[in-house]
RNA sequence: GCACCCGUAGCUCAGCUGGAUAGAGCGCUGCCCUCCGAAGGCAGAGGCCACAGGUUCGAAUCCUGUCGGGUGCACCA
């Protein structure tokens, strides 16, 4: 339990009190009443609201609940004071050895401090990346991994049980286009002059290895065959290629899924078609023809009558086709069965996308609805836009030959910690630069420099210490801390409050804002030192307090690896 | 035309499922080491939280509308 749960069940047991002396009503609903630490340290320590929340349900003035709940809250140990301020908040001031216990505590949960059991172990599939298996991972993919990969260790450290989960898409008609691209490639291998590559195949250099190695499996068996013959196999065969190179890109980000789905072997598995049958038992699919679409002209429009999924029952504007008139699953056909499946196997999903399928989620959102009678929990996490810049002026990316910026080529250039701490320095919602230049600058703007910074000072510190004085973190004289020590504890403490907040909320950037904050506490106390050597960690003339600073620091540093940790981000130990 | 996201300090952004006097970094002003504790720290100036209504003890936060910016609107994926 953390300081803040442990004081929120004191803050029950006083309500409680006041029930069983019949001052208060029983049975009033708690679930407004929140403890948080005030935004103002001379507020106090804590603060809690509970008088404002429960006077008006209990005829109450809120005044006069207050007084009552303050005089219970008193006599609570670990407080040295409670007192009412402002519109009626409650203010609890803890003694000092509220705080050690808190310390303590981070060095004995260790690794799992901040972890909890707020999932229930419920089980949350995230799918992220998911990107066409069409050719390398490139920075549009980026965030979106990111953000998906941090969200899902957020959750597994707060008590879910967490699919990591990757969709392929390999049934549509750019699959042709790579199969065709690799043929092409296929016969360059062969020795045949194929000169520029032809509009409407990928261009990308990244698929010569691709033919290089069909050549080798196959010999000249395609080379001059047509369509009909290849096309099959040289599609099976290009997607796992670009799986693996999706797979190498990933992992160094340090992302690995835990299941790959495939959409062609949902299709050869009938799980559209049951899909379909479900939904056209309950009215929910019908033949019909769409409009034309608005805002935009389309040349060769015709109204065709198509299978269509009633999505505009649920709120979409328009009811949305799941075959094409050639026969063929659309993607979104694909989709609905491929959530249908993974309902069965989660309590929840996730789904991050990318913000350009923003206008997707109504239908995704309601097909799974129509799936589920309602019942599933599903969301979707939009990912925004990230603008590539180097010293402030946008990176250009020419089109020409399939020329975009890879993620292998950005981790080369500014490493996994940059990229990921990065990405995660916004709100998956806001749009976000990246600029090459400032992602990797040594200095207190760059919030991935300044939290590794900390760490690497924090081992700096017990390795000095160590060597000079022989001293190492003990906990045998916390007593001897001072107000500024504490202050610095208190800043830790609010860590398992923040992950939950996080893991609640979905939304992992918090931890990166946590920390800078947490680093900027520690730098602070770390320069008092400066202009007042008492303040110091190492002490030569005063070994017992030597030993509890560095035991605080020792621990400040524990939190700052549990946070990175969640970002899967490095703690280094020097810089 | 419709949908979604955004609008907070000069700039880039936080703001803890509604809380007290709205925060941080950069930039600006002024300070702090005769170096292995300055890759840093401290202080100051700077805001009608786009605008207008509403909900309530209380709104930057929730609801409605307006304005401004971005994205998307094919049987593509």
């Amino acid at each position: 339990m953390s300081i803040f749960q442990i004081y929120r069940a004191h803050v029950d047991t006083a309500l409680d009190a006041l029930e069983a002396k019949g001052f208060l009503p029983e049975g009033l609903s708690r679930a407004a009443v929140t403890l948080d630490p005030p935004r103002d340290a001379a507020h106090g320590d804590l603060s809690v609201n509970a008088a404002m929340v429960l006077a008006k349900p209990a005829g109450m003035n809120p005044r006069a609940l207050a007084e009552a709940l303050v005089a219970e809250l008193s006599a609570t140990e670990g407080v040295t004071s409670a007192e009412i301020a402002g519109p009626g908040f409650i203010n609890l001031r803890l003694g000092a050895e509220a705080w050690l216990a808190e310390l303590t505590a981070i060095a004995e949960h260790g690794d799992a401090y901040g972890a909890s059991d707020f999932g229930q172990g419920r089980t949350v599939n995230v799918e992220y990346v998911s990107a066409n298996p069409t050719g390398p991972m490139h920075m549009g993919h980026c965030r979106g991994a990111v953000v998906g990969d941090a969200l899902a260790t957020l959750l597994a450290f707060s008590g879910h049980e967490v699919i990591r989960e990757y969709y392929i898409n390999d049934a549509g008609g750019q699959v042709d286009v790579l199969a065709r691209s690799a043929h092409l490639r296929y016969r360059e291998a062969l020795g045949e002059e194929i000169g520029a590559i032809p509009e409407g195949l990928y261009p990308g250099d990244y698929l010569v290895p691709v033919g290089q190695r069909l050549a080798r499996e196959y010999g000249e068996k395609f080379a001059a065959a047509p369509e009909s013959e290849y096309l099959a196999l040289f599609r099976k065969e290009a997607v796992a290629d670009m799986m693996v190179m999706i797979r190498t890109d990933l992992a160094l980000l340090g992302i690995h899924h835990d299941i790959f789905s495939s959409e062609a072997e949902l299709h050869a598995g009938g799980k559209a078609d049951v899909a379909e049958a479900f939904l056209r038992e309950k009215g929910l699919v019908y033949d019909g023809v769409l409009e034309a679409p608005k805002g935009k002209e389309i040349e060769d429009w015709e109204a065709v009558e198509l299978p269509l999924f009633r999505s505009t029952q649920f709120g979409d504007d328009q009811d949305r086709p799941i075959k094409k008139s050639n026969g063929a699953w659309t993607y979104f056909g694909a989709d609905l069965a491929y959530h249908y499946q993974k309902a069965q196997t989660a309590d929840e999903l996730i789904d991050i996308w990318g913000a350009d399928h923003a206008g997707t989620v109504k239908r995704i959102k309601a097909a799974v609805a129509a799936l589920t009678d309602g019942k599933a929990v599903f969301d979707v996490k939009l990912v925004q836009m990230v603008k590539l810049l180097r010293g402030g002026e946008p990176v250009k990316m020419s089109k020409r030959s399939g020329n975009f910026v890879t993620l292998a080529e950005v981790v080369e250039e500014v490493g996994k910690d940059a990229v990921r701490f990065t990405m995660l320095t916004r709100k998956a919602d806001a749009q976000m630069d990246f600029d090459f230049e400032k992602v990797v600058e040594a200095s207190r703007d760059n919030p991935v420099f300044y939290v590794q910074y900390a760490h690497a000072r924090i081992c700096r510190t017990l390795e000095k210490a160590l060597a000079e004085m022989g001293t190492k973190p003990s906990a045998d004289h916390l007593d001897k801390l001072s107000p500024d020590d504490l202050a610095l504890i208190k800043e830790a403490a609010r860590f398992p409050r923040v992950v939950e907040a996080a893991a609640r909320t979905r939304e992992p950037h918090r931890i990166a804002f946590y920390l800078a904050e947490l680093a900027a506490a520690f730098h602070g106390f770390y320069n008092l030192g400066n202009d007042d050597p008492s303040k110091r960690f190492i002490l030569a003339q005063q070994p017992e307090l030597t030993q509890a600073r560095l035991y605080l620091a020792a621990n400040i540093g524990q939190v700052v690896r549990n946070g990175l940790s969640l970002m899967g981000v490095a703690a280094v130990e020097s810089m």
